[in-house]
DNA sequence: ACCTGAACACCGTTCAAGT
DNA sequence: ACCTGAACACCGTTCAAGT
């Protein structure tokens, strides 16, 4: 799963190939159908993964301080992580790209990963900003989390990890994030 | 050139099938290697053409009226109008979550039509924000679209054109759209 | 319980052959 | 100038057969 992870973080839903994915794990491509039956059995386990690793991180940055700078920073930098290493994307990210293609077992973690995003950043804003009604606050974190995915699959298509830098700055410069 | 657009704006590039193409045009698909000899130039003309068409548009409205407020309705109305079409995606913006995946000639067309877009918008500002220097209202520029690509990405994976009208509705309260 | 080889219908690509 | 059929190595998937 490690592997096919990466593989889908760097070539996508579609890019990822069961008989390479074999090849890099020594074994044949029918082998992986006993663990996982079809390519979207593989994708949705790859996603809820993910999104079990995303809530277990987002969950120990909230705890582990109450300084909203750091949890941002943290924010923002599990997204930049993902370019530094090999260019990568959110692995729902470049899902969501492919949406159409995707079967339905997949979608729903996708929509399971954008919906922790949402939750932990409506979280966020309610220590900041408290005067907001809970409504605006979750506008706010989808409108949070579109603008970070969006930064980091332009900076993707760029190849420039500074066009992220600059655009996260932005977007804080501007009031979008804490 | 018309069918395998869509297909892409749906599917995404990996998603484009040379024979499912031709099926579509009623040729086979050798002919279609015999106009665009392989899928790179297939999609490279593709960006191009798109790039062209979304440059032709944004000149006329720009020059089709003086106001702020049309200029920037328009612009996050294309984008709004892939998803309201089918839960279409922006070409380049899907191309750009499969960068890994795509030849060097398609590269460079989404990169065309990226800097197409942060060139329009850097104008539009130099217009409503001319206190900037010319690098801020780059960088602005840069996030506006990233932003925008971003709230097309997230809307289009919930399939909810609305999730797409409010994430714009907040960049525009928070001040990052004019 | 886990793996494999062989088969199926798909894919992009090539190329000799047709009009 | 444009199209085609056949071949090539790929793909996900299935299944009978092995340990």
């Amino acid at each position: 799963m490690q592997v096919a992870r990466t593989m889908v973080q760097t070539r996508g839903y579609n890019g990822l190939s069961f008989r390479e994915l074999a090849k890099e794990v020594g074994i044949k491509s029918a082998s992986i159908h006993y663990h996982f039956p079809t390519k979207g059995d593989l994708g949705a386990a790859l996603a809820k993964r993910y999104t079990e690793d995303g809530l277990a991180y987002l969950e120990d940055l909230r705890t582990g301080s109450d300084d909203l700078r750091v949890w941002m920073q943290g924010y923002t930098d599990i997204f930049r992580q993902a370019l530094v290493n090999d260019n990568r994307m959110c692995l729902c990210g470049i899902m969501s790209a492919e949406f159409d293609d995707l079967p339905l077992e997949v979608r729903t973690e996708v929509e399971a990963f954008n919906a922790l995003n949402v939750r932990w950043l409506t979280q966020v804003l309610t220590v900041c900003r408290p005067q907001l009604s809970e409504e605006e606050r979750q506008q706010q974190a989808l409108a949070i989390y579109a603008a970070v995915e969006g930064a980091q699959l332009i900076a993707r298509g760029r190849d420039d990890i500074q066009v992220y830098d600059q655009t996260i700055q932005t977007y804080r410069a501007v009031g979008l994030l804490p």
